[in-house]
RNA sequence: GCAGGAGUAGCUUAAUGGCUAAGAGCACUAGGUUUGGGACCUAGGGGGUGUCAGUUCGAGUCUGACUUCUUGCACCA
């Protein structure tokens, strides 16, 4: 029987999410306040998710560069939105040197190392490009400029989550420029478009393209898009933004170009990113009591033989066969061989790990030339003949991925409610959670009001939805559209 | 940042302010017996209790500060 070392979700979420990230060996925490070390089986699945993102960047005309982890101080002032938004949480480098301290114990910050102008560690770059674009930039055919960094960057955040919201957090930031406003909010929608098709088609997760309120508009930016997942306790995911940025930071930094027409205009920019709070996306979405789930296109080891009851000699011809045929078709295998482990602890450790398809292999299935298949996401497990095993391998590994995403949008669907007034918006929001979809007057007053009531807040305005005439819940006033409401991480 | 809770071995944890006792289970090491859903036996190794200071004849046990984790609030991706 499983021992129970996960805390059940329906007990404790909080703790069951604390307990995958630590058994399914993604990440630990540091003795830094709010950042944590990102395990090697984390960091694969990152990997694959940075991969993918990568070539989908460089299909559509991107390329990467890099700028400093330090920002001057005064880069920050530039933009007045913008420093407004990120002031709050900033690190500050003030000093360039340590000395051994005078009584003698350890090391102290040398008072005479202070920086002429302090440094902020990046919470993301916009400035440091902006700055850097302006010399870039002269005409007219020196646009789109169209870059990728992948990066790390610092929030100093008040209270974090491994993966949701840590102090330090990895991601790719795309800052682009652009000739006309037109294309601009083309290359915002396009790449949000991208990080849709990225999120379900690879993560399995579903998510909701909508506009951003002006409340939660990222600081700089005149809109921003954003995608959003529901996660399994019913609380949104804010999941990856791009932001039109139109010319304020072309104006804050001074960047123009040549027009055709010999005039100088500033250019219209854009800027959008995703990070690693997507894996607390992608086990809050998928995984379960017996631990994570990955979905194949993601998952570092997609296939695992386990032998029954232990390698010999028999078992590893079998295996080898198996493993080189899975290659020769990009599976990722894993063959455990260890010794010590007997093979029910196996499972429940692969489990545990999320790896989508386990094959159990033993002399009763070689007798019958039959291999033992175990699928992650339902726990089925069936006996396959070992000449088509491979196909079914293909196949099922396809299935299950397919399986996620329709299980999640399921749950998703059956967890977004239309309202129309405000007692049921309450009582929904209350007994059952989830997208709450209702009619807003439009006013950042509003909002706010209805986040200080139920702590909801509007998680965008759906883009692909119809317009529908109607008033809001709270004041009666006039709507145009409906909006779609949560909690949210 | 505020308000709770908590830091004893890698993990889970025991130990009234005291007999010159930090005890266990899992994990780990060695050997053996086992092996189709987290095996068992035997023998070992590992901790001075988050850090610093204080109270005390005596401190995992009490006090203070700091630090990290955690829950909630506020803030943010």
């Amino acid at each position: 029987m499983a021992k129970e070392i996960i805390t059940e979700r329906s007990v404790d979420y909080s703790a069951w999410y604390n307990d995958i990230v630590r058994n399914a060996n993604l990440a630990e925490t540091s003795p830094v306040r709010g950042c944590m070390v990102i395990k090697p089986y984390g960091f694969g699945i990152w990997e694959k998710m940075k991969a993918q993102l990568d070539s989908m960047f460089k299909e559509t005309g991107h390329t990467n560069a890099y700028f400093p982890l330090f920002i001057p101080k005064s880069f920050l002032s530039k933009e007045a939105q913008h420093v407004e938004g990120f002031a709050k949480e900033c690190a500050v480098v003030t000093h360039h040197r340590l000395m051994n301290s005078p009584d003698g114990d350890g090391v102290v910050v040398d008072p005479d190392a202070r920086l002429e102008e302090e440094l902020i560690v990046r919470p993301t770059s916009e400035t440091i490009i902006w700055h850097t674009y302006k010399n870039w930039i002269n005409t007219y055919r020196d646009l789109p400029l169209l870059i990728n960094q992948w990066a790390n960057v610092v929030r100093w955040e008040m209270r974090t989550r491994p993966f949701l919201r840590t102090a330090e957090f990895l991601w790719q930031e795309g800052h682009t420029a652009h000739a006309t406003k037109e294309e601009a909010i083309e290359e915002s929608r396009m790449i949000l478009d991208l990080y849709a098709k990225f999120a379900e088609e690879w993560m399995a997760m579903p998510v909701i393209k909508g506009i951003k309120t002006a409340n939660e508009r990222f600081a700089g930016a005149d809109e921003t898009f954003t995608i959003e997942a529901l996660m399994q306790d019913g609380r949104a995911l804010q999941s990856g933004t791009s932001h039109f940025l139109g010319q304020n930071f072309a104006k804050a930094f001074d960047v123009t170009f040549q027009n055709q027409n010999n005039r100088e205009e500033h250019v219209w920019a854009t800027s959008w990113g995703v990070s690693t709070r997507l894996m607390g996306g992608l086990i809050m979405t998928h995984s379960d009591d017996d631990g994570l789930i990955v979905p194949p296109k993601l998952a570092p080891i997609q296939v695992v033989i386990v032998p029954i009851p232990k390698p010999n000699g028999e078992i590893d011809e079998a295996a080898e066969k198996i493993i080189k045929a899975l290659k020769d078709r990009g599976i990722s295998v894993k063959y455990d061989r260890d010794k010590k482990k007997r093979p029910g602890f196996k499972f429940n450790e692969y489990e545990m790990h999320g790896v989508p398809v386990r094959l159990g292999l033993g002399k009763r299935d070689l007798a019958n030339n039959q291999v033992e298949v175990a699928r992650r996401d339902t726990m089925e497990v069936k006996s396959v003949n070992l000449d088509g095993v491979v196909d079914y391998i293909d196949n099922l590994l396809v299935e299950i991925q397919d399986n996620l995403f329709q299980k999640a949008k399921l749950f998703r669907d059956e967890k977004t409610t239309s309202v129309d007034t405000f007692d049921d918006f309450k009582s929904v929001l209350e007994s059952k959670g989830g997208f709450i979809s209702a009619h807003w007057d439009g006013t950042t007053e509003t909002e706010l009001k209805i986040k200080e009531l139920t702590k909801a807040t509007i998680r965008c305005i759906p883009i692909d939805q119809e317009d529908e005439a109607g008033t809001c819940i709270l004041t009666g006033k006039p709507s145009e559209r409906r909006v779609l409401f949560a909690k949210a991480y």
